[in-house]
DNA sequence: GCAAAAGTGTTCGTAGTACACCCATGA
DNA sequence: TCATGGGTGTACTACGAACACTTTTGC
């Protein structure tokens, strides 16, 4: 631990410990972020992650999942389900003018949610296209963006891209969450055959309800199996950022 | 920023905040971690982490270089050059009994070093073997766990294993850190044809120098790439956690 | 019928695997 | 000389890329 010869850390002015949430969804063909309009200084107006205070007695990731149950206006349970991944601690001395605030940064990837009842906080809330996000309030456009640049290599080597998708899904629906967040067409056949060859990725809906996502033929339904890594992993064309 | 009405952080118990260090090596073909022997309560006698406090106008990235410098010797400018990151934040409310106390963990990859003069600070310091580590202080068994495990893997799609081996080293050396690491033996003129045609990986350095490990032929000499990200991966055999 | 999306099959090239083999050095 | 590690070549295989084709729906 290495504690300076009469270091008292109650001596300084002390650290506020927040999380901040950079929440993500693919609606639409369009990957989003849940945003809040600030109604307080500084920033009023501006539009920033939601997030809050860790309370006293909580951890990071509880607190994380409290303030997205307020934001979003989902039951405990429900968030209880999602996926909630700690992506950074952004720590800059002077990243909020008021006091030195440490924030613990997560990701959430949630299915295509109802539009967010603004979270009780007189704040709004709301799903914002991410090529529309205007520049955000403290650091946060910076967090958002190493959110999205995370995501987009976690769907190389993990099975997450089932975190965007309902509980059933079709392949047709998690192929468009990988085109949507790398920004590339992907061939739909090898696709097919890369996500059913890989053990546990999905499996099947054993009774032959079939959906279908407008026209076209429909379509199995899937659900997320047990894997969460993804050997040998799906690798984007180019194996650059698109 | 979700403020809730009326709460003012500084009227609770402050947060501190901390740094934590897992520093690995490669040293005699076995994985290494520097770990300190703590002088005081609690946990007095135990071996922990190095790290310590982050100061009021100190980012933690700032911080963990600073500590790093202190516990293993070496001048600021050298420790600039390593290779430093953040490893995750670890906020369980009673992982320090003293206080609430908030840690940013960060793994520092290092070449063979001298052995550390125990910092300063009281404190023996000691590279021990990463299977012989006791028992840790406080959750930092639990850090260092997660910070070999994020080093095997990125070991597979970052050309990451150069920054354990000096500035300039043979292609045996670097491919003794991927056997280190993942516990398994690689083909070695299947290595060789893998990083030598993925491009900024390494370049050879030019003067006709080579250096001999002990026995067998001399090895031609490289430096560490331009190149971060290694497209396509160097998967491990078997894609599992050997 | 036509468009659109699901699902199946096939071909081709390349990258990884598993070797065999030669070279240069120290003991 | 032998053991040890560096360096080169090669055949086999598997997997991904690309694309043709059939099926089933809505309009």
């Amino acid at each position: 631990m290495n504690i300076p010869e009469g270091y008292d850390p109650r001596a300084f002015e002390p650290f506020a410990v927040t999380v901040d949430l950079a929440v993500l969804t693919v609606r639409a063909d369009r990957l989003h972020a849940l945003l809040v309009q600030r109604g307080q200084e500084p920033y009023a107006g501006s539009w920033a992650l939601p997030g809050g205070f860790v309370l006293p007695r909580e951890s990071a990731g509880t607190a994380a999942r409290r303030e997205l149950a307020e934001e979003t206006g989902l039951s405990g349970a429900t968030v209880a389900g999602l996926h909630l991944e700690q992506l950074r601690t952004y720590t800059e001395p002077d990243r909020d003018p008021r006091m030195r605030v440490v924030s613990v940064a997560y990701t959430a990837l949630v299915p295509d949610l109802p539009e967010p009842r603004g979270g009780g906080d007189a704040a709004e809330a709301r799903w914002l296209p991410y090529d529309e996000v205007p520049p955000l309030a403290f650091d946060h456009g910076r967090i958002l963006a190493d959110a999205r640049e995370r995501v987009g290599a976690k769907l190389e080597y993990t099975c997450l891209a089932t975190a965007f998708c309902p509980p059933e899904f079709t392949l047709g629906e998690l192929r468009q969450v990988y085109e949507t967040v790398w920004g590339v067409p992907l061939d739909r056949p090898n696709f097919r055959r890369k996500v059913l060859t890989t053990p546990g990725f999905v499996e099947a809906v054993e009774g032959p309800p079939r959906r279908t996502g407008g026209r076209g033929k429909p379509a199995a339904l899937y659900r997320a199996g047990g894997a969460t890594a993804l050997h040998p992993p799906l690798l984007r064309p180019e194996g650059r950022t698109a």
